[in-house]
DNA sequence: ATCCCGTCTG
DNA sequence: CAGACGGGAT
């Protein structure tokens, strides 16, 4: 517990003057208005590599259509599918992992939603983030959320050095107990107003400047994110495209889906039948694409 | 062109 | 543990 030893003496007004700063002022996302474990669920699935104003159009729309998880379980899952690509939320297969959780809560948990993070965890979709975020947000329960927001506030403030335990252990010591729900949310918002990549510490009034390493020494270097391959004509974006097609349609035959998901698209080119069966094969393997065989004739479709 | 970033699969 | 996974905002 090493890790620990780098906080603060005065782990009380660490912790208060955070409190006191958040519930003071914050972003209004309308899931901070809720408990409802499935309504915070859908957020946080959304969330995961998505911005949060683009979120909550598409979070509101969701609930409307699907106000509760029975509602989810019993949707098919290609107007989940359609839902998700129609609002550009991305990462279609987090539209599945979704629809898959609302039938384990119904099938396994006889519809009422798992309270701990454990239990959370063995949701489809549902990761250690995840789990700690739905416990704490809905049901106040959780262990302190550890998000890259997260890590880097406590590598910035407290020097905490960059390894998942380290991080894990300090987020642990600093939460307050049976305080998780407005815990979990103050110091995220911290990471996302106040600690950005682009520190804004005075204009976001941190309240953690008379403690932050950072602030004191202006170094505000932060925890390595891998950087990403580039999306444009890459192949996340070639599923995404097959994806946008096929929910406008019931079925389409191979050489009619092509050229929609590529200009260049010619049966027997680079950009072919073969290129494009093979797209569709991984696509199968996700359960987010039917194909089937009609007098010698390939057509493809959304899985229900 | 670069940023965003949690979970699953192999 | 490494690599795959969307697409808008800036």
């Amino acid at each position: 517990m090493t890790e620990a030893a780098s906080l603060p003496e005065d782990t009380g007004d660490v912790r208060a003057v955070l409190i006191e700063w958040y519930e003071s002022d914050h972003r209004d996302f309308p899931w901070r208005r809720t408990t409802d474990p499935y309504a915070i669920l859908v957020s946080e699935v959304m969330s995961q590599q998505t911005q949060l104003e683009r979120v909550e159009k598409a979070w509101t729309a969701f609930l409307d259509r699907w106000p509760t998880v029975a509602d989810l379980a019993a949707a098919e899952r290609g107007a989940v599918v359609s839902f998700w690509s129609d609002h550009r939320l991305g990462y279609n297969n987090r539209a599945k992992y979704l629809h898959t959780a609302a039938q384990q809560v119904l099938d396994e948990h006889d519809g009422e939603f798992p309270t701990s993070p454990t239990a959370l965890r063995s949701l489809q979709g549902v990761g250690p983030y995840t789990a700690n975020a739905v416990a704490s947000f809905a049901f106040n329960e959780g262990n302190a959320v550890v998000d890259t927001n997260v890590k880097r506030v406590l590598y910035r403030a407290f020097d905490v050095p960059d390894s998942d335990a380290a991080f894990e252990d300090t987020a642990a010591e600093l939460m307050p107990e049976g305080a998780s729900r407005v815990w979990n949310n103050a110091i995220m918002e911290l990471g996302g107003v106040a600690c950005q990549k682009t520190p804004r510490c005075d204009a976001a009034g941190c309240p953690w400047r008379e403690w932050c390493h950072a602030y004191q020494t202006g170094d505000f270097t932060a925890p390595d994110v891998p950087t990403q391959p580039e999306f444009e004509g890459s192949r996340r974006q070639m599923r995404g495209r097959v994806i946008s097609v096929l929910k406008e349609y019931d079925e389409l035959p191979l050489d009619t889906l092509g050229p929609r998901v590529r200009v260049d698209y010619s049966p027997d080119g680079e950009y072919g039948r073969a290129w494009l069966r093979e797209l569709l094969s991984d696509l199968e393997a996700d359960g987010l694409v039917e194909t089937d065989e009609h007098d010698g004739e390939t057509t493809a479709q959304l899985r229900q």
